[in-house]
DNA sequence: ATCTGCCGAGTTTTT
DNA sequence: CTCGGCAGAT
């Protein structure tokens, strides 16, 4: 027997020494899920398969060069390379574009992030001349998304009266005939968006039986990690390809399904078993990673979901200390509370930045946190928010190199036609793109033989066109003799980026130089990493792995240890010492956005339980009273989710009854002192109280009278929940003048009726109002 | 054609 | 608060 084997436990080893025929895998949160993987993939490999038979879909790109690194010290390095890792989205990219004439498409094509798809179809909404009010972009972009991810063709959407009705009813009749222009658009663009590298797929494997087969007899073994988060497009890929052999084997936690609003189907996972014949299961229940408390908390959360796989997550590990719940004035407390109690940490504990992770639900949350990590000089790392890749500066120099690859591609070349400015305006652009849906031709290709048209435009723009047409062509033949960081660093000399950026002179512009700086350096590295391993280091792939890198996938610059920042998305599959969830507050966590059905309630759930089993030692839960969101600032309500934890789990770090707050955390750091802007707490200002109605009954009912002690800026003043009473004269800022008449509600919900000189009555409610109190 | 500045709108999560 | 869009001036 293997010495591998030996250190895995007895589920484990059963799953990892199946060797034929469909399994699953269902993995508890922390029970070895990615160990299991790695050695049964090492096995097979040491059962003689050959590595070039297995293909691993994982969900991020990270996740796979973990997975194949860890291979590589079970197998060797030389055995490992053959094997065929990566995102679903990554390992079809490359196959679709070895098959890409098939489907009539260039194999130079290029990937349209979402930000290119919404371009695009603002693009044809305005060309429709439809409504941008009733058709927003990105809900049309959402809705066509899931049309592919359901395989749901143009074709088949106007064979379906139900969408078609659903559509109309929706007073936007015209979806389909978007979808239908925004498909051809993208393909004489020659460009597919992240959907379509699935759909098209699923086009190819189902159209050509040849290519089929091919692939089938290629993938004799499939490994699909995360299958909880597969949509119905991911499924029919997995379901074709491993229909010949059926060596198919999917690992997952159906606990854990957090991406249902990109297209995941939690039934894919649950469904298994009658999607196979002769399924073996095997349930990986023990958690190696957290405490009993931590683990038991988890249960106790989760246990509240209906739909869920039969499984018991259980841990050997010690007890733990409880789970601590932190209350905080808003998010500027909440922030110096997680960042003193790292730094307590760190020096009680010897513990380094990196045992750290601070978990948000939404990127927006990053920068209190920031700002108080920086005060405490703590380094850290955010993973996701805006990606280097979203950057405009980076996005205008990737235009120029995607126009090089493929001079198709609209997107790219809307975006730097006049970028930087050559006097090629809007109305030039229009009859441009006006002309090639005329011809059913792409911009560059009417520019291109632009004396075959007739278009009107006038000798100066024709000029301009010309040479812009020149400069291209002349960065393409230059393209054809370089390698991809010569190509890059070429045509950002020719085009004076850099120089454009260096001259607005601000700090912005500044940091821009550096960005386009550091793509040249990534360019570069990529460019070496590649030649070393003897692998495609060609600018396509360049740009093919620029746009699926994923955002965890970032790498930092020094290897200093950093605490670790992201979204709870992004944390899945991750695990650390001490973990930080921040924003546990309703609205918030549970998401506004997804309290309206059970089944989005449960998912929200599930984040929350795939955020608490991140951590190993010990979990916090912060929630503020009060924070801004959208500029403004309101009231918030602990999360449900802090009630659905058995109590017995928790310490409450909160002091109550108004005493001094006692948490060594927060009352002094390690030198004794006590920071002034801590000391205000104790004293907070006294307001005029509100008419009190029936406050709804919350655990960790905040001390009420701590409120609005912290004053974060006084420029647009709210009134809600301030110092406003029957009778004051206040000012609008449109409305003017005006007397109170009366109030009603309370928190978030009060609500003023005031008298203007200007409009007569109005009712108001005084979150939003501008309003200044005049006497 | 381009630049500036204002207004208004919108912010969940991501390959 | 922060983008994006648009109107108006140059």
């Amino acid at each position: 027997m293997n010495k591998y084997i030996q250190e895995l436990n007895e589920s484990q080893k059963a799953a990892v020494l199946h060797k034929e025929g469909p399994m699953i895998i269902i993995a508890g949160a922390g029970s070895g899920k990615t160990r299991v993987l790695t050695y049964r993939i090492a096995h097979l490999m040491n059962q003689n398969i050959d590595p070039f038979n297995i293909l691993a879909l994982t969900f991020t790109n990270k996740a796979a060069r973990e997975m194949k690194e860890r291979i590589a010290n079970v197998v060797g390095t030389s055995e490992a390379k053959n094997l065929w890792m990566g995102t679903f989205h990554s390992v079809f990219a490359r196959i679709l574009r070895s098959e890409a004439d098939h489907i009539g498409f260039p194999q130079n094509f290029t990937i349209y992030d979402t930000q290119d798809a919404v371009r695009l179809i603002t693009s044809i909404i305005k060309e429709m001349e439809l409504d941008k009010e009733k058709y927003k972009p990105k809900q049309i972009l959402a809705r066509i998304s899931s049309f592919k991810n359901s395989l749901i063709t143009v074709r088949a959407y106007f064979g379906n009266p139900d969408l078609i009705e659903a559509d109309k009813m929706a007073q936007r009749p015209k979806v389909g005939e978007i979808y239908h222009q925004y498909v051809e658009r993208c393909f004489r663009a020659g460009a597919m968006d992240f959907d379509d590298l699935l759909l098209r797929t699923n086009e190819l494997l189902t159209r050509f039986p040849a290519v089929l087969s091919k692939y089938q007899q290629r993938f004799k073994y499939i490994l699909v990690d995360e299958y909880q988060d597969t949509n119905h497009s991911q499924y029919l890929i997995v379901k074709a390809l491993a229909d010949r052999f059926q060596n198919i084997c999917v690992v997952g936690d159906d606990s854990q399904s957090i991406y249902a609003f990109r297209g995941a189907n939690i039934q894919n996972i649950l469904n298994f078993q009658r999607d196979y014949d002769n399924v073996q299961i095997f349930k990986l229940e023990q958690n190696y990673r957290s405490s009993k408390n931590i683990v038991q908390a988890a249960n106790s959360v989760i246990e509240k979901n209906k739909t869920k796989l039969d499984k018991e997550v259980w841990t050997a590990n010690d007890e733990g200390s409880k789970v601590k719940v932190k209350q905080t004035v808003n998010e500027v407390t909440e922030g110096r509370f997680v960042a003193d109690s790292i730094f307590d940490h760190k020096m009680n504990d010897h513990l380094k930045n990196s045992d750290f992770a601070i978990l948000y639900r939404t990127n927006a949350q990053s920068r209190a946190l920031e700002d108080a990590l920086r005060e405490k000089d703590i380094d850290y790392v955010i993973y996701g928010g805006i990606s280097f890749y979203g950057r405009k500066e980076i996005k205008d120099v990737v235009a120029y190199l995607r126009i090089l690859i493929n001079p198709n591609d609209e997107e790219a070349l809307k975006r730097i036609i006049n970028y930087p400015a050559r006097g090629i305006g809007a109305t030039t652009i229009d009859k441009l793109a006006v002309a090639a849906n005329h011809y059913k031709k792409s911009i560059f290709e009417i520019l291109e033989n632009l004396d075959q048209y007739d278009l009107n435009f006038n000798s100066g723009t024709r000029t301009k066109l010309l040479n812009f047409v020149t400069m291209i062509q002349h960065f393409q033949i230059e393209a054809q003799t370089k390698n991809a960081f010569e190509v890059a660093e070429f045509v950002i000399k020719q085009v004076r980026f850099i120089k454009d950026l260096e001259q607005d002179g601000t700090p912005e512009g500044v940091s821009k130089v550096e960005n386009v700086q550091e793509i040249l350096n990534k360019v570069k590295n990529f460019t070496e990493e590649q030649k070393e391993k003897a692998e495609d280091d060609s600018l396509a792939h360049f740009l093919e792995t620029a746009a699926l890198e994923t955002s965890s996938d970032v790498a930092t610059k020094d290897d200093k240890p950093r605490v670790s920042l992201m979204t709870i998305h992004l944390a899945k599959g991750l695990e650390f010492p001490y973990v930080y969830i921040v924003g546990l507050e309703e609205n918030l966590f549970p998401s506004a956005m997804s309290m309206t059905t059970r089944s989005e309630l449960e998912e929200e759930r599930r984040l929350f339980y795939v955020a608490l089993t991140r951590a190993e030692k010990q979990a916090y839960l912060c929630h503020a009273q009060m924070r801004y969101r959208w500029g403004k600032l309101v009231d918030c309500e602990p999360s449900r989710f802090l009630e659905e934890i058995d109590e017995k789990y928790l310490e409450n770090l909160t002091t109550v009854n108004h005493k001094p707050v006692q948490n060594k955390f927060i009352n002094e750091d390690i030198f004794g002192s006590v920071p002034q802007d801590r000391i205000r707490f104790k004293k907070p200002i006294q307001r005029t109280p509100v008419k009190p109605t029936s406050a709804p009954k919350v655990e960790f009912q905040p001390p009420k009278n701590l409120k609005k002690v912290v004053k974060t800026t006084n420029n647009p003043i709210n009134l809600f929940d301030a110092n406003i009473s029957v009778g004051a004269i206040v000012s609008h800022t449109k409305f003017g003048k005006g007397e109170v008449l009366s109030l009603e509600g309370s928190g978030a919900n009060q609500k003023a009726e005031i008298r203007f000189a200007s409009v007569g009555v109005k009712k108001l409610l005084l979150q939003f109002a501008k309003l200044t109190i005049i006497s």
